[in-house]
DNA sequence: ACAAAGTAGGACTATATTAGTCTTATATGA
DNA sequence: TCATATAAGACTAATATAGTCCTACTTTGT
């Protein structure tokens, strides 16, 4: 996968799995790797990194688990992204100025500046409940 | 590189560079390389493919080398990307039905396939003259 | 005819990125 | 105190990308 990869796939799944629970009721690791087909350990890492940025809380021991911090209006898919991959790069050279030296580059960069900008908002637009909703749809 | 490989990137410089030549004299790939940092044996493969596509034509043999086949107005920064590459995709279910079979993915899916949309349209649109021009400009 | 300057293209290697696993430690509830 | 959890670093595997090597073939000029 090129902008959304596995590991973020598999992060959306879990996450749209927790709004869809009730949020009173922590979720194991192992539950949602299973529910959503994730190999365990994996699911374990990406809840944590979820967890380092406050979009879910984690209990430990038994009957532990994790759930969202937030209301699923108030999460959207671009910071879900960014939190298992860093920012997002259509080109590097637009992150990263010294990785760009060659005139030609320049007018592409403004170009892909441009193009960058709007699937950030599309991204920042579109909202965990924006996702579970249509899910119930088809 | 995320959307814009770095092959992609040196493939859209030998295309500049050869779009502000005069179209009667070939250029080696040797020449094209050295004049855009490329290393050589990768500029003749780029250039090969890009010959392949009808992008450029080339010549063999002493005082041969490769020239565009169409004007610089004729060709877009989607072909070019596309030939390198093969097609963009932002997900790979966008372009890979089989590997969406979670009912979780086809939300996100639907506003995916619009940015990607939204992204070919702005590739298709900028064309070779376009990044010669401003170019010039800084 | 032949040497030099080119492209053509397959096979291979190296590098980087991403995904996944293993292991150990620690916390909590019954 | 045991079973069930998370925490987290180190390691390995898989994949994708970039780059190199080698041989063959073509054209031009002498």
């Amino acid at each position: 996968m090129d902008v959304i990869r596995r590991n973020t796939d598999y992060t959306i799944r879990a996450m749209v799995y927790l709004a869809n629970c009730s949020s009173k009721q922590a979720k194991s690791a192992r539950t949602i790797a299973q529910s959503e087909g994730i190999p365990y350990e994996l699911a374990c890492k990406l809840l944590q990194r979820l967890e380092k940025k406050k979009l879910v809380e984690s209990s430990m021991g038994a009957q532990g688990g994790f759930r969202l911090k937030k209301r699923p209006s108030a999460i959207n898919l671009m910071e879900i992204i960014e939190t298992i991959q860093g920012p997002l790069e259509l080109n590097r050279c637009l992150m990263n100025l010294k990785a760009c030296e060659r005139v030609v580059q320049c007018p592409i960069r403004k170009k892909l500046a441009k193009m960058q900008k709007e699937l950030n908002n599309e991204l920042k637009n579109t909202r965990l409940c924006d996702l579970i909703t249509a899910k119930s749809k088809g």
